[in-house]
DNA sequence: AATGAATGAGTTTTCATTCAT
DNA sequence: CATGAATGAAAACTCATTCAT
């Protein structure tokens, strides 16, 4: 409830258009593309997306909510696997963290919502406390199975995202995930201090 | 010797101020930074930036060759403390990375450098080489060591330096260079194909 | 109907100041004005002209559309003058052809449609085939009348106004009538290959 | 006598090569190179060039002397031809016409003189005269064989160069010939007052 | 509420001309 | 005399944001 109730039905309508072309023409071209572009992509005038939206830069952080949705679908469904005991938790997991590396190569929202999680965690509850909890239950299993190294934390989930070489070859990345993926291994032997921010 | 021998002691002041100015605003703003405000930051004209770079892009590319420098000389650094006996191989690569990772952190141009690394290593040869040969042999003694991954290449050093997270707080950055660096401990497990580019 | 429809008043107000200007002052110093002064001419700001024109050529081109108009005008008033028998097709022409070359001299956008019509024909069809078609009957009449040459076509009526001496003085153009239009007397004696291009 | 005595040798073979460089460069991209390119091409610095010449436009006054003197030459070579008996004057005419003609489609030196021949004739009197003087005894004589309109004058010969139209393909500038030179000839009948300036 | 036109500062780059060396 | 470095005022074009309709 509070501001959603007072929208019109086409304003609404129009607010989840201007959404939805944001985050495409931003998967496509980056955060640079024009809010101009932007509004007529939606079929609004930009007057209308300066209505919606205070500014550019808030526009991008309401757009990106909806690319940090699929970062939590993608994150609970990987959970779901292993809840159904289909694969084990460091299988699912280093997928997982595939994925999300490879989705980032491809879509430039992805890679920005990542970036942001990395960084100020300053979204909406919702959808980021799916992914946590997704990500958390992952991790939990896996340190469980001794399959993964006890100190890890979500966080560092969300650096390994944050940091993923989105723009080179598909090779390379995955060669970057090998190095990387060996830090989450019980295996590893030395330690450094919690990363804060 | 060259053209660099012709230049007058005037001109060599202001090609030098200006690659100074065009570091120093790169290294806080980031590559968007306005010719014009390089060419006041140099205390030149717009027309004297642009008698000794034909563009702005052959500027970046110009100064960035001086970071690359800097690149350079810490890496050679490195190897001399292992030549000379007073460190491990290995212990220094680690340090070396981390000296990588900070100063990416506050040096934006230094970053801008090791992206190109990463991507397209069209560098003029000089610095390049002795870059690369200080990191190979870097690599090559922890691997005799057998401290290092047999099959570590310099190409993933330059991995590294492109990902590292560079806005982000010491300790995260400390952090991920934990979770990094494991995968280049001689005891990792699993491989991947080798990442070309 | 179309786009012109839906401009708001003043939106149209201004796209016709702009044009306006803009062949005002093509008219005076020539196509080389700067599209700021233009805009300053029209009262508007920069971005107002290239929100109705995409680039500079593209508003040259609007602009000389409207001087081709004027040439289809008085085109097509020659002609009427012989559809209504008040003078011989031959004498109009060479009326026509005095007006031609004095309003090149007066006006440097008419000397730009005039070298666009002898070079590359890629005006809007309308006012071309107006101009054309006029143009086309006064030759056939003053051919039915044994008074021009049987071989001229339009298009050397189209070279004869792009190579008009439109920046000498009126004596000077009169006299150069004088010899360009004794070529196309049916008296002429001997002939070349019809000029393609 | 005069400035050319304190001329060094040296200064004199710089003048002569930047005159050359600033024709050469006109020929072939028209009054629009720079001057630093032309200086370039002249093998000295841009202060040289402006220490013999105030200013671009007294440069290319100057340069285009030179090619003024290319257009006295032919002249008097085609007066050659007549006084020598080997063709008719008016013959020579017209083949002299073509060349002209010609000549401005290649070279828009050649064209950029004529312009200023039909302009202002502002040019030092040598190679103007010695022109002038061919070109008025091929008229005389033509005029004497009765093959030429009586009242054709020298300055008629540099309106038909002047308004020549050199940037249309070949078969367009030999018909616009025809039709010009129809004027010239004997059997012309009406007459319009002689053009001055 | 929506429209879409207008703003205007800002961007890169060029070039005739001047002047210190 | 010559050099060539520096100047700085253009020029064409973009885009986030505001505001009259």
């Amino acid at each position: 409830m509070g501001q959603d109730r007072t929208l019109r039905a086409d304003a609404a309508r129009n607010r989840a258009r201007i959404l939805d072309s944001t985050r495409e023409l931003i998967t496509r071209y980056g955060a640079e593309v024009s809010t101009d572009a932007i509004a007529a992509a939606a079929g609004v005038a930009a007057g209308t997306l300066y209505r919606h939206f205070p500014n550019k830069s808030a526009l991008l952080d309401a757009a990106l909510q909806g690319t940090l949705e699929r970062l939590a679908d993608i994150t609970e469904a990987a959970w779901e696997q292993v809840a159904n005991g289909r694969t084990s938790a460091m299988e699912e997991f280093r997928a997982l963290a595939t994925t999300y590396v490879d989705t980032a190569a491809e879509d430039r929202a992805f890679r920005l919502a990542a970036d942001r999680l990395a960084e100020g965690y300053r979204f909406s509850a919702d959808q980021l406390e799916r992914a946590t909890r997704a990500g958390q239950r992952l991790i939990e299993q896996a340190k469980a199975d001794g399959d993964m190294h006890p100190d890890v934390v979500i966080e560092d989930v969300y650096l390994l995202l944050h940091s993923a070489p989105a723009d080179t070859h598909a090779p390379a990345r995955a060669r970057w995930l090998t190095f990387m993926l060996a830090g989450f291994d019980a295996g590893r032997r030395q330690w450094q201090t919690t990363g804060g921010r």
